[in-house]
DNA sequence: CTAAACTCCGGAGTCGAGTACGGAGTCAAG
DNA sequence: CTTGACTCCGTACTCGACTCCGGAGTTTAG
């Protein structure tokens, strides 16, 4: 199974837009296989769960840019520095968790509190997240 | 304590600039209080907790357009669509939260085999995110 | 009373993350 | 060997979420 989709084969597998393919080629999130004078790229599988990668860390809330950073711990000689990355974006994670907890734990109440409240009470959800800087 | 706080105030409270309250007040995700024929409005400190929960659930990876649905159950009047829309962000929460441990626990295993790793397997990070569309 | 700091306002500019376009080349089925 | 689908490439456009600008008016410390 070497290379043999196409960039088109890639995208669809990925779920994306061809043109997201290029444009993450351009910013060396992807790297493009070398074209065969005057023919067309071919890509292995492996450019499919690189793209499924971005896509799901994209949806986690890590920008292009640190997605390119995470990406690079997979480089095997970049270990050294890896670990503290990986680290740091633990405790991103970690608060990232916490955080959306207690929204979730908001929002059940007021999903359980709904009928009760008689238009006097403020929106818990609001009171919850406005406190604390 | 009635509304004594300048736009300044209010940015500075919420740690915001003052472009994006007025952006906010554009948009309708804060109503901008009446302005005194020719004076400068001011703010109560219901303005700052409001920005500060746009900036928190922002932060929780929800878009503007989502924030100002969210906002509404703060409204009394909107208590029947309010429950609703509460259960549908619960679900889209807890989705999230368990996307977000899964890479936690990657991101932990990562840090505790990064030494034994030596330089032959692939990133366990990749690996992990990109299975399982 | 004045100067500095702030507010008001509309519109333009920026940045991230794509998406669209269009002309030229390539591939694969009939 | 043609036709239709796809690729290549650069540039331009879009959209969300701001951020900056600049001229005018307002408030406040000294």
């Amino acid at each position: 199974m070497s290379p043999n989709l196409t960039i088109g084969g890639v995208a669809k597998a990925a779920g994306v837009n061809v043109e997201t393919i290029r444009y993450y080629q351009r910013l060396k999130l992807l790297e493009e296989p070398a074209r065969p004078l005057g023919g067309v790229r071919r890509y292995a599988e492996a450019a499919v769960a690189r793209v499924r990668f971005i896509k799901r860390a994209k949806e986690l809330g890590f920008s292009l840019a640190e997605i390119c950073r995470l990406l690079r711990l997979g480089d095997p000689q970049s270990c050294g520095e890896a670990r503290a990355l990986a680290a740091e974006k633990l405790a991103l994670v970690e608060s990232r968790v916490a955080d959306l907890q207690r929204l979730r734990g908001v929002l059940k109440d007021l999903i359980g509190r709904c009928d009760k409240r008689r238009g006097k009470v403020a929106c818990p959800i609001i009171e919850s997240l406005a406190q604390q800087d």
